[in-house]
RNA sequence: GCAGCUGUAGCUCAGUUGGUUAGAGCACUAGAUUGUGGAUCUAGGGGUCCCCCGUUCGAGCCGGGGCAGCUGUACCA
């Protein structure tokens, strides 16, 4: 019974959704071992979570309403319990520790992988459902733990192939954010909103330029689409303050320039302390994430990491949760979009440390750090890179059935090649000969196996290579002499019939 | 959220100043083969021209409103 015409669903895939297609998942599945492979030989343990948390685990639930924040996708269930899908794998992994802590060795390090969902518009290489992997260690405030999940990072981009000097692993701190926030608003506290519009401002360095971000930091922005995107109205000092700390100086002529002495230290870790310390009011708060800063860079440099850890203060991250070092993975490939222009491939994956997320649900203080990956970004650009892989396993061998009394026969023969190792099925439509053949060539399948009333009388079976037939046929004008000949196609005693087939195979 | 662009067959798209029965390519089905895919040829199926209202003798085309999609921008744990 079709449906009536009126009330035909159309097929279509969800807005923000995506079909996976199977090169995709093999290349995808690959990817994920070697990861997983890093984060093994460091000692961090596997686990696995639901999709599906209570709302207020999450904490997202707007003040003055009992409807969800609308980033998220909730639903009620039976109880009339909020639920949601979760959007990250750090809150449900916060809600798992407080919930195990006794159970737990601490620190606890974990790594997990998955689907995370939002609830937002979709673009661009941004979808609605989406895959991370992410590897934390909850109970430790050490900047070794902050330095370690850096060095990981490293090392997983490594293990993917992609070799040193095109990546990089960002290291800034909030505190120092925080620290220079607190110095530029002496007597007057600065309102949380006008905070948040700062830290946006400095996390659009790279797409508006230092102009750009001078603009939003001060009196506001008005970009080409003529939309408006109010200021933090911070007076010139002020931004000049935060300017200084992304490493821009004020030129009379040229406006804010990336400064030379910056550039004359050579852009290395302690060129970057000395300069956070000596040219930046950071505060009491701005020093102390300073300091976390400095053993980090201790750290990774006594390690050898110095150079693919990098600090750079231009890593803002998520505005929420993080509390101190914030990480970013980059990589330095450039690649070119659509239009043609050259761009650089960006960022795949990030971090920080989130001492309060545990907190939410025990009262008690339980620092934590962690990094995640942005799985299906970096999937993109290995492929870009040509480093996923994606090589098709060899599609199954079809065994035809030209006559259906003969069933056994044709199970037989398909089982005996899947014995020997080989991908094979018996085709299990209805169609005639014909179509079945139009099948296998579309399934992609190296042969067919034909064995009709002539050949069962013979005790042989036919063997037809299709890819050597579309070949040869390739060549063939009229229809007469396409339909007069059998094509790449060889009769054998059916006891042979492995031993053809994988001599057949071996020809590919 | 804001701005711009676009909605015609399963897919990609033509469609003249508003004028009979709305087209192509691809895909699909059948035939040219007693039992042979991919080339070629022939035939066939498939449409609420996004929806509603209006203008008109007459609307896929013009006007208004709505909806959906795309792009940019804002937000983004």
């Amino acid at each position: 019974m079709t449906a009536d015409k009126n009330s035909r669903p159309k097929a279509r895939l969800a807005k923000g959704f995506r079909d996976v297609a199977p090169e995709e998942i093999r290349g995808l599945r690959r990817m994920l071992a070697k990861i997983e492979a890093v984060y093994e030989a460091y000692g961090f343990e596997p686990v696995e979570q639901p999709f599906v948390e209570y709302t207020d685990a999450l904490g997202k639930f707007l003040p003055d309403q009992d409807r969800p924040n609308d980033g998220v996708f909730s639903f009620q269930d039976d109880d009339e319990q909020w639920l949601s899908l979760r959007y990250d794998l750090t809150a449900p992994l916060a809600r798992y520790v407080a919930e195990n802590q006794q159970k737990l060795a601490t620190p606890y390090r974990s790594y997990r992988q998955g689907w995370v969902f939002r609830n937002e518009k979709p673009g661009p290489g941004r979808f609605r459902q989406f895959m991370q992997f992410d590897a934390d260690t909850v109970g430790s405030a050490s900047p070794a733990a902050d330095a370690e999940v850096c060095m990981m990072a490293a090392d997983t981009m490594e293990a993917l192939g992609i070799e040193r000097g095109k990546y990089v692993v960002k290291v800034s701190n909030r505190k120092i954010l925080d620290g220079l926030l607190e110095a530029i608003s002496i007597g007057q506290a600065i309102g949380q909103d006008r905070r948040l519009r700062v830290l946006r401002a400095t996390d659009k360095l790279d797409r508006l330029g230092p102009q750009g971000v001078f603009s939003l930091l001060t009196e506001g922005r008005k970009d080409e689409s003529g939309d408006f995107t109010e200021g933090a109205r911070l007076s010139d000092a002020q931004a000049d303050n935060v300017m200084r700390f992304l490493g821009f100086s004020r030129n009379v002529e040229r406006g804010y320039i990336k400064d030379n002495l910056l550039h004359a230290s050579a852009n290395t870790n302690q060129g970057w302390l000395e300069w956070l310390e000596n040219r930046v009011e950071l505060g009491v708060t701005g020093k102390a994430g300073l300091d976390e800063l400095k053993q980090i860079a201790n750290l990774v440099g006594a390690s050898g990491y110095g150079e693919r850890v990098r600090i750079d203060p231009t890593v803002v991250r998520g505005l929420e949760y993080y509390t101190g070092p914030v990480f970013e993975c980059e990589l330095l490939m450039e690649t070119k979009d659509e239009d043609g222009h050259t761009v650089r491939f960006g960022s795949v994956g990030g971090g920080g440390r989130y001492d309060d997320l545990v907190a939410r649900f025990t009262g008690q203080p339980v620092p934590a750090t962690g990094f995640s990956i942005g799985v299906s970004r970096l999937y993109s650009a290995l492929k870009l890179v040509g480093k996923a892989e994606e090589r098709a396993t060899l599609a199954p061998v079809v065994v035809l059935v030209l006559d259906k009394g003969a069933q056994g026969d044709y199970w037989r023969m398909v089982s005996e090649l899947r014995k020997a190792g080989i991908r094979a099925e018996m085709y299990v439509g209805t169609a005639g000969m014909k179509a079945q053949m139009k099948y296998a060539d579309k399934r992609g399948a190296p042969l067919v196996v034909i064995q009709g009333g002539d050949e069962k009388a013979k005790g042989e079976v036919q063997i037809k290579d299709l890819r050597l037939g579309a070949e040869l046929a390739s060549g063939i004008a009229s229809r007469e002499e396409y339909a007069s000949q059998r094509l790449a196609q060889v009769s054998v005693p059916e006891a042979e019939l492995v031993a053809a087939v994988k001599k057949a195979l071996a020809r590919e």
